[in-house]
DNA sequence: CCTTATAATGGTAGCGGTACCACTAATGGA
DNA sequence: TCCATTAGTGGTACCGCTACCATTATAAGG
């Protein structure tokens, strides 16, 4: 293993001082024209590569983000994290990729080694978020932005989401005018900020009609499609009557409930209808059609990584960040009007 | 924004020196309990953490590693960079991660990015591989594993695949046990080692009983659901007669052609069979149930890493590591038997 | 021709650690 | 009692780079 040319390796080498070739890395203008092009010619044929370390170590800018998600082997977080490597990329900004599973110990070990390895700046997407951590984040200087979850207190923070509670009203909504009004909820974990606002857009719109929320519609999930499957099963199996609808916190579960209807054979969507959430590539398959709310999630990728190298590059810009997608109604196949129910949003119908 | 303390802030604060500090962050032994303690009382009071750019000076080991992929929002590599993540963890290293969209051009620029950082090691997976740039690593001591994809001449390095000609061999077998004749390919691009190996098993296969390759049965894709979409639309189309079976070089591709099937009301499996390759979690939906070749990705991850951290750590093993895993054949439901054919493997039947 | 401004370069002190050597005080053996 | 040993420290020279100041060469102005 050769040990890598150093920078007075390069200016001996070139004939002329470790500032010149200082300059000349850092592309300062008074060099002359020759002294640069033979200095660069030394570089090539080295293929010198100045050493990061040394250089950071002047407490510059090191040129890392770290991103925090739950799993990258779900598709939701998988294209989010495409989104900001793809705008990371354009500043030659390199990523760390942290999983954390959803658990808050694992999130701690990460940002503590994110804080060691001086990142500018960290993306968090996970669904535990741990706020003393994030202190320490601020404290040093480095620079935060959430994106798809809040905190309960976001003042000091930058972020990038959409309006959940929109989305779930969105949803209950779409549910509402085909007539249905026994509609079950597959939940998210409830200390999960999109959960917890899509079940109170759902809340609204069915409070709208002098509907309540039968909490034993109300199944618990994780996101995961294997929890969809689960409650799907449990919502077929013990609840009677039947919903005639479920909407799920996310396309994944929605997903796997379908797979649960689909065992016991009940069809969707003239049986049972079901919405999703964040509408995944997955759910535009021919033989899913999931209708769902959708959220661009690669939008939120990239937004949150321009926001956070913005904020990198110009820190005196000491504004905050706050922003807000719409999301939108996805309309497919797995919703249909209940049988026997006039084409009315409201009333005793049946 | 405070500026993080330094060794020498501690050191002042516990009325010790440098060194002494030092010592107690590398769990030197010399050092007495009530000093160690107390220097470790300050350090959690001003929540220090050794700056890492000024310990890498040194030119020892980074705790970094790279993993090039292709597009992490493909379900292949999502999953296999988890295992490899999961693996990092263990050994508190964490991972840059690069997509390179097959584009030879991004992946030099990421190696080079790489390199600069100093990682200790790098994974690739993506799907060009430009061996100037892995030379270039090489040269430098940084350890290379190449996952799921293959050199022309591999002897100098580290690697971990599938036996992705076995499993080709096993595909076509699969088909030809139904009585299949006329079995069309949908390709990855020909550069990629798995999408020839892959060929090069299906074509043994068929060999073997006398078959030769239809050329006009091989359509090009290249490992998108939306190429096999295409493909499958085409096969479907322009090809008469039609095939009765397809293997597809990746389950993506697979999926996209069932896709165009369902939409031409061509139905899987009575009318046309289908088989794919990697066994991503995706072709086990219900509504799918796609029979493929397994390979395991996680593991294929994990082992890769595995295989990497442990050439870092312990470099004085000169030793290359090439690992070939086996594939499994995993039937589900979207390959039937030939209309009118009886149970024969050969013969010329019909 | 000398002075002064300007462009191009060299020299060197950090940045925050580690490694290694030097020193001190206490301990033990002769 | 004295010297050798050793555990526990402190001191300092790097690591490779940048920032800043000093120096030299060159050109312009009087």
């Amino acid at each position: 293993m050769k040990k890598s040319p150093t920078i007075l390796d390069i200016a001996r080498e070139a004939g002329v001082s470790k500032s010149t070739v200082s300059r000349i890395l850092n592309n300062a203008e008074n060099v002359s024209p020759r002294t640069r092009q033979r200095v660069l010619e030394v570089m090539l044929k080295y293929r010198y590569r100045p050493n990061i370390f040394a250089r950071g170590l002047g407490g510059r800018r090191t040129g890392v983000v770290g991103v925090i998600v739950t799993d990258i082997t779900n598709p939701f977080y998988s294209i989010l994290v495409r989104g900001i490597e793809d705008v990371c990329r354009v500043y030659r900004y390199n990523i760390f990729l942290c999983n954390t599973d959803g658990r808050e110990e694992e999130e701690r070990i990460h940002i503590e080694s994110l804080t060691e390895r001086r990142v500018d700046g960290v993306i968090l997407a996970s669904t535990m978020l741990n706020e003393d951590s994030l202190a320490g984040l601020l404290e040093r200087g480095v620079k935060v932005v959430l994106v798809a979850r809040l905190l309960e207190d976001n003042s000091s923070f930058n972020y990038v989401v959409v309006d959940n509670a929109m989305g779930g009203y969105l949803a209950a909504k779409h549910l509402l005018t085909l007539g249905h009004k026994r509609i079950a909820y597959i939940a998210g974990p409830w200390f999960s900020s999109p959960n917890l606002d899509r079940f109170a857009g759902f809340q609204k719109a069915l409070g709208e009609i002098g509907l309540g929320v039968d909490e034993k519609l109300i199944v618990q999930g994780d996101f995961t499609m294997e929890s969809g499957y689960l409650a799907g099963m449990k919502l077929a199996k013990s609840s009677s009557p039947r919903p005639t609808a479920v909407f799920a916190a996310n396309d994944a579960m929605a997903i796997g409930a379908m797979e649960a209807f689909s065992e016991l054979g009940i069809d969707v969507p003239h049986e049972m209808s079901v919405i999703g959430f964040d509408d995944i590539p997955l759910g535009a398959l021919r033989c899913i059609q999931l209708t769902t709310v959708s959220q661009s999630i690669y939008d939120q990728g990239a937004i949150s990584g321009r926001t956070l190298i913005e904020r990198i590059l110009e820190p005196e810009k000491e504004g905050i960040q706050q922003i807000v997608l719409p999301p939108k109604l996805v309309v497919r196949k797995t919703c249909a009007r209940v049988p026997g129910v006039e084409s009315r949003n409201e009333g005793s119908g049946s």
